[in-house]
Parts: structure tokens; sequence; C-alpha cells
DNA sequence: CCCTTAAAGCAAAACACTGTGCGTTAAACT
DNA sequence: AGTTTAACGCACAGTGTTTTGCTTTAAGGG
């Protein structure tokens, strides 16, 4: 026995298995029902797994939801690097905007929306510091480009806002119209 | 005894009051501790008012928080007509940015984005019907404007963005640069 | 002023969610 | 292999939400 008190996680196994059940069964219901019809009983019997596990884990709902948007919203490739910031951004919205426009995942940025409410959530916090290093790459090269502030709200701003508000308006050219868009606000001929 | 059956509402008196009531209650609530922990018995009780009268009217939470929301989002002032579209459109980004800050307003506004997941919601409509009047009033007297899509995606959308996602930034000056920004879009020089 | 009846209140039952004690399973480490 | 114990499942208790039948109140109309 250990004097100290390092309590030495379980990773592995069936805890795997049930985290992963609970977080797809969430992400299904959410996108089936919306997320405020998520209820701890329907995630652990969608989940095949027993309610008390989620709340010893996760404590609430709420939890839980912040835990799934954060990792599923998440970009999961590398950034756009063709050399010119033009390029990059329109490649980067593009991404941005296919990835979120998935019922999924428009459902899910919607519910955390709401826990925008009580404090953090910051589940688009790692778009922001992708355009971070967009912007300072090109600058290193010595290119002229949008500020960070401008990236987020001409090009992220309209791509959430009408995927959040208006999900009916399908159009694939959208995030392009935005970057040139972009371009003017920057640099006018 | 009429053979027809029109059912003949109540809009007076005891029934206004408890409307009244009741939708007061939900946007205090909502304020207080977030959209996701407003409860039908809970908005009863800060009314003063039966729950079953709730539920007898409006069915569930979901349907009493989103005619709160349409409600309440809704503009309350006239539109803004100076003669030329900037200024207008100057004045009207300041008035939603000043309308939609105030935390209230803001938690219904996320509240209302869960809602958009089940078919209509459109909080937002109306805005868009006022972008449209101005727009067409501006071109009726030979002005050059931008498009009511780009007011929504370079004006409406990062106001909403910023005030659903990052509640912290507070700048007075920003719809200002937004409408500065759009110019640049419609017509560079 | 009185009648009709929509809508509110009350009370209790039905239902759903949350939390805890306890025995069981199996992950991590030797 | 064997030991330890984190994490799971089960069952049940406590609490909160939703629904319903019935009674009471008062709005709207003659």
């Amino acid at each position: 026995m250990s004097s100290d008190s390092v309590p030495a996680r379980r990773t592995g196994g069936r805890s795997a298995l049930v985290i992963a059940a609970v977080r797809d069964a969430v992400e299904d219901l959410i996108a089936e029902s919306g997320a405020d019809r998520v209820t701890v009983p329907a995630v652990a019997a969608r989940a095949g797994v027993s309610p008390s596990s989620i709340y010893r884990r996760w404590g609430d709902v709420g939890s839980l939801v912040a835990e799934v948007a954060t990792l599923r919203l998440d970009p999961d490739r590398p950034l756009p690097d063709t050399g010119a910031i033009d390029d990059d951004l329109r490649e980067w919205a593009r991404e941005l905007y296919g990835h979120l426009a998935r019922p999924t995942k428009a459902s899910l940025l919607r519910a955390s929306a709401v826990l925008a409410d009580d404090g953090e959530t910051n589940c688009l916090a790692s778009r922001r510091d992708e355009a971070e290093r967009l912007v300072e790459r090109a600058r290193a090269l010595g290119q002229t480009t949008p500020s960070v502030r401008q990236i987020m709200d001409h090009l992220v701003a309209p791509i959430i806002y009408r995927i959040t508000f208006e999900p009916d308006t399908v159009d694939t050219g959208f995030p392009d119209t935005l970057v040139t868009e972009l371009h003017r606000i920057t640099e006018p001929s």
C-alpha cells in the first residue's frame, strides 16, 4: 500500500466500452429528438448501461452533454497549408462548414449554446486557436491577412449562425463566398 | 345553445393576469439559472399560479419557452429612417446589439437555439424582414445597398454569434465596426 | 343582473428522474 | 496466477414532474 493517494484510473476494457457507448448514445439522442429531451435514463437505456454508472461518472446531463460537445465538435483534420492565406482560409472554411452542417453536429452545437449560459463552454475555442495559427504563419511569410477578429466575425460567425438558427439553408458555395467577401474587407483594390 | 361550435376565448381579467405572470416568471428564471433549469413547477411557483394551469394552456416547457422567446426577442422600436442606408444600418445594428446583449435576452436567445432543433423557431425572422425593408426602401431611392444575405451574414450573424457563444466580449463600438466592414464589401473605393 | 361556460385552482395518483448502499466484475500491477 | 480495488450493475428509496377528475371562480354575452 502506498502512503500517497493517487487514485489510479482505469482506462481500458469495460470502462472504455461504457464511456464510448454512453457518448455515442448522447450524440444519437440529441440528433434524434433535440437536446432538451436527453435524460440520463434515456442515455443509459440506449447505451445498454446502468443509469447509476452515468451519475457516478458524470454527475448530471449537463456535464455529459458538455463533454460530448467539446469532443465531437472539435476539428479532426490538420490545418490546411497551401502557402497562401486566402486558399488556406477557403479550405478551412469549407472544412468547418462541412463538418458542422451535418444534423448531428448541428444539434450538438445548439445544445452547447445553452451550456454557454453557465460560464465556460468554448466548444469553438479551438477554432479560434486555429485561426490564430493560420494568421501567424501567413504573417511570418510577409502576407497581408485579415485579423483574427475579422475571421471570427465574417467567416466563423456566419457559418455558425446559419447552422444554428437557419438549418434549412443548404448551400455548398457559401463558405467560398464568405472568404471572397472577407478578402474585400482586408485589402480593397 | 348555438348549433355551431365556436369556442369563445377568454382574453381579459384573471386569464390575462395569469398569462402575464407566467411569461415574466419564465424570463426571470431563464435569466437567473439558464434555460435548462426552467421547469413547469418552478415557473408556476414563481408566478403564483397552479402548475396544472400551465400544463393545460401550454402543454410543456418547450412550447412555453418558445412563446416567450418569440415575444421577447422581437424588436420593439420603429425602423430607423435617416435617408442613407449606411446610417440606417448603423443605427439598426446598434439597436439589435443593445437589445440582445442584455443577459436576460441573451439567455432567451440561447434557449431558442435548442428549440430550433424541432422545426420552426424563427425568433429572428422578423429581423430579416426588417433588413429587407431597409434595403428595398434604399434601393427605391437609387442607393447602392448590400444584399439582404450580406446583411445577415456580416452584420446580424457576428452580433448573434458573439452574444450566443462569447458573452464575455463586451464592446460598444462593435456594431459600428461591422457596418464599416460591410460597406467595404459592398462598394470598394 | 343573471346565466353559461372557459379557464383557474386543488388534490391525489401516475410516472420519471436522481441518488445511495451493496454485492459483483474485471483492469492494473506485481 | 494472485491481489487489490476502480468501476459497473442491481435494487430500492427519495424526490420532482406530469396528468387527471373534480370544484370553484369569474369573463363574456344576453
